[in-house]
DNA sequence: TATATTAGGTTACGAAACGTAACAAAAAAC
DNA sequence: GTTTTTTGTTACGTTTCGTAACCTAATATA
C-alpha cells in the first residue's frame, strides 16, 4: 500500500523546523509577529518564512493594523485550529515519554 | 507561560525531515532498512542518520541478523508505539483538511 | 529641516543539513 | 580470486538555516 499524498504533504509540512511550535503558539490565540518570536528561539527570517508557508496553506491569516509603528497579527484559520488535536497528542506523548537531562546531574 | 522542555524536545524531534514518516512506516510492524527506504524517497544516508537518532531516543531498536547478506531489522519500542496516537491525528487532519493539486488541472 | 523611534520585515553571507553517487565490509556462492 | 547482496559510509555539491546589518513608514522631537 502506497503513502497517501495528503498525509505525505502534512508530514512534509509539520516535518519542518519550528512549524509545529508556531502553530502551538497560535493555538493560545491571535498573536503579533514579535509575540510569536518571543516564544522560542526562532530567527526573524525563518519566522517570516514559516508564517508565509502557513498562510499559503490556509492555516494562518495575516492582518496588518496601520498603526504607528505597524502591528501585524497572525491567527489560525479553522484548518489551523483543527491541528489542536495533533499538537495535543504530541504534548500528551511528550509528557508520558520524553526525558530531559538535567543541566547538572549529580554522581 | 514558558514552553515545556519535554514538548519542545518532542517538537524538535518530529520537526525533522522524514522522522514522522519513518515512525509511521514502522507502526505497520518491524521492517528492515531497505523496506523502510522503499516507503518514501529518503536517501540512504539520511535514513541511517534518522534511525540512529530514533534509536538514541529509545523510540526504535535495531537488530542485526548475521545472514548472508546481512539483514537489519528495525522495530518500535513501547515509547515508539505510543506515537501511534500522534501519527493517527496527523492522518485524520490530513484527510479532513489537506488539498492536493492534481498534476493536470483542466479549465 | 533633520533626526530618532519602533515593528516588521529583507538581504548578505557563513554554517549546518541534505541529496547523489561512488565506495566499503562481510560472507558465501561460483 | 571474483561475484553477489545488503547495509551502511564518504566525498562533494546544493539547499536550508542563523546572524547581523539594513530598510520602510509614520510620528515625535529638536
Amino acid at each position: 500500500m502506497s503513502l497517501c499524498p495528503k498525509v505525505e504533504k502534512a508530514m512534509q509540512l509539520l516535518g519542518k523546523r519550528w512549524t509545529g511550535l508556531v502553530v502551538k503558539q497560535l493555538l493560545d490565540g491571535p498573536q503579533r509577529f514579535s509575540e510569536i518570536k518571543a516564544g522560542f528561539p526562532i530567527s526573524g527570517k525563518l519566522l517570516t518564512e514559516r508564517l508565509k508557508e502557513l498562510e499559503d496553506e490556509g492555516i494562518v491569516t495575516r492582518k496588518v493594523y496601520a498603526e504607528v509603528p505597524v502591528r501585524v497579527e497572525y491567527r489560525l484559520t479553522e484548518k489551523g485550529r483543527a491541528l489542536q488535536a495533533v499538537i495535543g497528542e504530541i504534548e500528551h506523548w511528550a509528557h508520558d515519554w520524553m526525558e530531559i537531562k538535567e543541566q547538572a546531574q549529580l554522581n
